[in-house]
DNA sequence: AGCAACTACCTTGCAATACAATATAGAATA
DNA sequence: TATTCTATATTGTATTGCAAGGTAGTTGCT
């Protein structure tokens, strides 16, 4: 699947995303992420992740009763992770810019421009 | 500027990717990686990553004289950078994909979907 | 000659983070 | 009872970008 080392710094942002869209919880967001195409994303990534956010006050939680298993702990974002949010996209972008302006330089073999 | 963990992995391929299409040097990928839209990365990035580059065997090394200063390293790829090169656009677009997915998702603020 | 600025390479140590491995536990099912 | 799925959490490890520091050649200015 996707190496672990290109998900770092970008696997945050996304998880951001996803709470943005929706109240979600950590084992949920494991399903999500490979539903869009990131793979089995360990839970021992996840959790910690989810943690970390929290501690920074990107995100807050508040467990609710499962019908089908264990109380969940559930996660929204606060003003300052929808501004980190931000923040990642427009970063995000930037590389993506950056990489696609080299690799379509590298396609088109571009030696004598 | 883009931030270093988002960098990870991602900046590897890169430099394959830069000394694919022509044979060069640490200083040289600097200033090319700022030209592309990285901003300026720090030397101390890119000379340890190509001396692990060269030990893995993905690229080779040859002294050069410049006109202008010190001696330059130029780099080339092996066949094995080549493979690593291919492996990493793909893993590359497999991710930049699922990004997308997700923040056009976002966007379009898929609540009832 | 002396000095600054640019070019060019390298090393050491640190910080951030994805993940494997492991542990815990409730609920459903066989 | 045992297993599987759901669900959360912790510990330790490996990777890697980068700041900080060092070495050295070349050029141009004074």
């Amino acid at each position: 699947m996707i190496p672990s080392q290109m998900l770092k710094g970008t696997l945050e942002g996304c998880i951001l995303a996803i709470i943005s869209k929706q109240e979600t919880y950590g084992y949920g967001i494991v399903e999500q992420l490979a539903e869009y195409g990131f793979g089995k994303i360990a839970e021992g990534t996840i959790y910690p992740l989810l943690l970390r956010l929290e501690k920074n006050k990107m995100i807050t939680a508040r467990y609710k009763q499962s019908e089908i298993g264990p109380k969940r702990k559930y996660y929204s974002l606060t003003f300052l992770g929808m501004e980190e949010l931000q923040n990642f996209t427009v970063n995000y972008i930037k590389l993506s810019q950056a990489v696609s302006n080299l690799l379509d330089d590298m396609k088109g073999d571009a030696v004598d421009e």
